[in-house]
DNA sequence: GGACTAGTTCAACATTCGTTGGACTACGGA
DNA sequence: TCCGTAGTCCAACGAATGTTGAACTAGTCC
């Protein structure tokens, strides 16, 4: 086990930070992804845009209580951190990711992860 | 001055836009105004921030379809879109806005106004 | 008309955001 | 130990964001 990665506590989530984190595309999309396929790697969301720039975006998503990244190997294993974002702002996330799946350049992103 | 100030249809409210509209403290601070409190004139909101700054928040909650906008008189009558909200994105608005009462000095902002 | 109220517009500015390329570290297998 | 894979870190850059003050317009009332 290497370095753990910061997260906030659940009751630290703020939400003008999820909001924050939601509000851009390919943020979504990971965050769509992971709802519906389960924990991913990094390198899953490769189709999405850059490494350097995932690395960027997970980041944002892990600092806001999004999501959870883990350490396995050479990989990070990212999901979704449902429980805690539904006891701080219920019905928020489900809202979101309904939204998202009405997005058709976004949801074909996530079928062809 | 013309009379009509443009507002996005329903059916083209963006899910970006609403989100990145409701991620600012300020901006949310004046839609759960709103929504408590019925519709308001902009004045009602000088409790938060400068007439200046108050005109480029409310734009923005405009553009983004979060709230409607008409002229009367010498006046700016702010409403809530709740139900063009609710029909794109069920469960969002009440998600946010529950958030936002959980948050104290928003909250205090609200009851102060 | 003139004063008053309500809000807009504009230019300026600092800050943050999203993106990129290149160098870098960490792990696992041959 | 060297190699490939997985991802990070850093510096840079343009674009968008949030804030401000001063000047402005538009409507109301005397």
């Amino acid at each position: 086990m290497s370095k753990a990665l910061s997260h906030p506590e659940a009751e630290a989530i703020d939400l003008s930070a999820v909001l924050d984190a939601l509000r851009d595309p390919i943020r979504r999309a990971i965050v769509l992804m992971v709802a519906e396929q389960g924990e991913k790697r990094c390198s899953s969301f490769l189709c999405c845009t850059t490494k350097t720039n995932l690395t960027y975006h997970v980041a944002r998503l892990r600092e806001a209580g999004v999501v959870r990244v883990r350490i396995e190997g050479p990989s990070r294993i990212v999901s979704l951190r449902r429980d805690d974002l539904e006891g701080r702002f219920p019905g928020l996330l489900d809202a979101v990711l309904a939204g998202a799946r009405q997005d058709p350049p976004l949801a074909r992103l996530v079928e062809d992860a």
